[in-house]
DNA sequence: GTTGGCACTCGCGCTAAATGAGTGCTAACG
DNA sequence: CGTTAGCACTCATTTAGCGCGAGTGCCAAC
């Protein structure tokens, strides 16, 4: 449902380049439709606002620009915001100040879900817009140990821990009968044998075992199948969770000011589903990617804007970190940010990787 | 800040009585202000609207009702609605097909943050209102079993039980060097020793224990005791949390329909703190709670009501379940719906604890 | 004590007119 | 030929005015 717009602009001249930029800055900043007097009177333009209306013309003919209504002043249509991003913006980079709190946030806390947790609301504060974050499927997750603890009987704690320091808790209930001593046992053999693998090759390799002749004798080996591969299922369906945050910031803005349109918005941002959806489909893309208005169903029907960027290892993307909001927010600064934070957490999971 | 309105109502007969507890219930299902021509048409009285008019002006001056300007009908005043609450209202029962879904959702997990959130969940579909529920605090919390799992060097996962079935995880830092097989019996150690006492007195203990003798010369025991005072600490701060569900729920309220107070509403039920502390000061009343905007600071500014009740055992209550919504709404139901519920609540932690 | 009648208040919704920002087009200018 | 000033036109938004109706308070009669 995913299809970006395909923007060549070669019809454009310097000119019309410029005074499209300007029009979509002074919207992005004000929110208003753009007319042609306040253009001239900016000062960028050395022309008249008769000129700049035949310019403005041209662009809306040519699609990049649309009027609310006759008697208004014009605003970018999605097309002009993709131009724009791929042409026309400046990326304004970020301060020392905003560096080092990204970097102080993602360093804060060596738990996983408190580091996505932080980085969500980080986005949101920074950008005043909602922050979302797409958590790591657990199958393609690589292990480096797994323990059980005893809760009661029949409840098993099950920790486990990932190559990339990611810690995963998961109670599992279990018809079998086992004792401390025999989970200390099982945490051991599967530690060790399975270090490195995925969930899901656990799981496959488990399966495998039970048919092998030493599972059908050694009653230990047979409770270590059966409450791992208890555990692997019980784990396995925690796995594509989204986290979202700050969606108060959209009650100050002023295309959400009546009623209904914030309902609607607010509704929208429950569907995780389609949220998940979308950004699962940029995961195999290396860099930041944006997705403005009708480039996709979802985005289209609420006029969302999504600019993200996956996180994870070259070899293994985990997941994607971004910001929604209205398609009239400030690409300029929020694309610099989304990078630097989506590299920063990479970062973070190699160090983590490597530490070993 | 909480101080409920003292209300005798000696003052008023029963027909002025049966006034009152009409126009409140017409108010709470409709919203709107109720005249005395509505009144008279309801049927319950064999009066002329002129005579409605008398009463409604003496329940007026006497500051249970009040006009929202004088050409509209009359309102419930918060003293209107307490001496409903206390005086006037007829409790409705949950019909079985209602208890029997709380039934469900609170004995469907036995992880406790699970079935807390689902009761915060259920309270809010049930009720069309915002559900809360205040957490536990740790603090008073009494431990079944305490586990250690090496999850990185100097990065010990601590999985405490309680003897409530409540199972808590955290990450701690330490500056110990430690072996799987110390881990190991150090859990063993603290779980037999410490087991049903509280975080609090458990980390008194360890603190004495520094003293003693034996202390000084066994080094594992200095090894339990320095990584016992640091699982303690570091858990201990997660302590006051508030579980906020359904907050969407209020968009559909007409009380909510611009959009400056719901942006209010919003941003109210983010101050978690000034919640928590109103829930808590309720922690030591036995029954249900029922608090009426001007009653408090908080719910006077924003209109609100709430109705909470404790849960947890006799000798140590743990939390509180309720509900937060327009001072206009339905007592008479949702009452009896938040007492089932803690009761609920409570019976399966008592259970839970008896099953040991 | 109850009731019908009546004058009065005032929020709400409707329509009409005024406002003003912005456009497109055309003709003149350098 | 590009640029500009002028002008007629459009149309959302604001403002004012008006009538409706729900509701009240009071009074006099029953």
């Amino acid at each position: 449902m995913v299809q970006k717009l395909d923007i060549h602009g070669d019809d454009l001249d310097a000119r019309a380049r410029e005074v499209l930029r300007e029009i979509i800055v002074q919207h992005i900043s004000s929110g208003e439709p753009i007319g042609s007097r306040a253009l001239a009177k900016c000062g960028h333009f050395q022309l008249s606002p008769a000129s700049l209306r035949n310019v403005m013309a041209d662009l809306e003919d040519l699609g990049y620009l649309q009027q609310p209504h006759t008697s208004a002043g014009r605003v970018p249509t999605d097309r002009g915001y993709r131009f724009f991003i791929e042409h026309l913006m400046k990326s304004r980079a970020l301060s020392a100040h905003e560096r080092e709190s990204i970097d102080d946030q993602v360093s804060h806390s060596n738990e996983f879900d408190e580091v996505l947790q932080a980085a969500s609301k980080l986005l949101s504060s920074m950008s005043d817009q909602v922050g979302v974050v797409f958590m790591p499927t657990l199958l393609q997750f690589t292990i480096r140990s797994m323990d059980f603890i005893l809760v009661a009987e029949n409840k098993i704690m099950c920790v486990i821990v990932g190559t990339n320091g990611m810690v995963v808790n998961k109670l599992v209930e279990t018809r079998l009968a086992l004792t401390r001593d025999e989970l200390e046992k099982i945490g051991r053999y599967i530690s060790s044998e399975f270090s490195g693998l995925t969930l899901d090759q656990i799981r496959r390799r488990l399966i495998l075992m039970t048919e092998q002749e030493r599972a059908l004798h050694d009653q230990m080996m047979q409770k270590t199948i059966a409450l791992g591969i208890d555990a692997v299922n019980d784990v396995t369906p925690v796995q594509r969770e989204l986290i979202v945050e700050g969606a108060t910031s959209i009650l100050t803005k002023p295309e959400f000011a009546d009623a209904g349109a914030l309902r609607k918005t607010f509704l929208a941002l429950q569907e995780k589903e389609k949220l998940i959806d979308i950004l699962e489909s940029f995961l195999g893309e290396e860099d930041l990617q944006i997705l403005i208005g009708s480039e996709s169903d979802f985005t289209q029907v609420h006029n969302f804007s999504i600019v993200a960027r996956r996180y994870g290892t070259q070899s293994s993307p985990l997941g994607m970190v971004g910001i929604i909001g209205p398609m009239r927010m400030e690409y300029a600064r929020l694309a610099p940010l989304v990078d630097y934070l989506g590299r920063a957490l990479s970062r973070k999971i190699e160090e983590q990787e490597h530490k070993n």
